[in-house]
DNA sequence: TATTGTTATACTCTATAACTATA
DNA sequence: TATAGTTATAGAGTATAACAATA
């Protein structure tokens, strides 16, 4: 009989129990999202966009969204071609591009907003919105935590 | 001048205080699982396999792991390739196959175990013993709200 | 006829490196 | 020489459908 390891449960995993949580929260917007052909990533994308007035450029979106720069890079070139954001170069530094939405994928966002918000309100409803609020505050608050300077045995990250 | 868009702030999306949490937290967890050339779904695969003696059958080890059965197809091949799981077949149902860790899987999640505590002891020391099991209980709480049965308008889920 | 699991297919994302253009 | 962004590449997962074998 093979011996136990040292080991926590793997139902007591944090990774698992965010995945599922994630999981379960998105399902109810991918089916949004699928009605308009839009991927996760492009949405966080086109919400990313239509939160700020200022165009962003693409590191900057790429930290926003959690997407790396090429996954940002086709992105865009997938939403410029459907019409929804457009690409302008700055003047003054060629390399440089800024991002914005048009007309069309504004009025896009505008539209699925209602429903998305409808979503939230639902969870909201049924989880408790003071619930709801404190959990989001330690997840920034995980986030920020082990990100910066977790320090394990033979790794310095 | 656009007119803003009714609807939450990017920042204060669930799904993304989601994913950010996930994404800070499995960093550690991936830069110990590269070393012995696991991805994150293989490891939670082999992480179910140990955490109980039975073997597991493939619609099981889906639900358990949050993969879909084509998904667990292909890593089931994969980690049988490298020797680290076994696949019988059921002999009272053919078409049922039994998953289980061989010596050598075993001895590896053994081997990762110890790396993989210590991340998690220093998540656990730097965030708090204490907020992390209550924030653990709070995601399990959400997953199963918001996967049960959410209604929104328009969407029976 | 329903179920378990695999295979096929198309799409997308991840991750890293190489490359282009610009600064 | 360094930086912003794109392109190339390899690998893998997601999702759905179709299929084979078995019950």
């Amino acid at each position: 009989m093979a011996q136990p390891i040292p080991m926590r449960p793997f139902t007591d995993s944090l990774p698992m129990a965010l995945l599922r949580a994630r999981e379960s929260t998105m399902q109810h917007f991918r089916t949004l999202l699928a009605k308009s052909e839009l991927t996760e990533q492009q949405w966080r994308v086109l919400r990313a966009l239509a939160s700020r007035q200022e165009a962003y450029e693409v590191t900057e979106l790429a930290e926003r969204t959690a997407l790396l720069a090429p996954s940002i890079s086709r992105i865009v070139a997938n939403l410029d071609d459907r019409g929804l954001i457009v690409r302008t170069t700055v003047a003054h530094d060629q390399r440089r591009a800024r991002l914005q939405l048009t007309r069309s994928g504004r009025a896009l966002v505008r539209r699925l907003a209602p429903e998305s918000e409808a979503i939230y309100n639902s969870i909201e409803e049924h989880f408790g919105a003071d619930r709801l609020a404190d959990l989001m505050a330690e997840l920034k608050d995980l986030a920020e935590t082990v990100g910066h300077k977790i320090t394990v045995e033979g790794e310095v990250s």
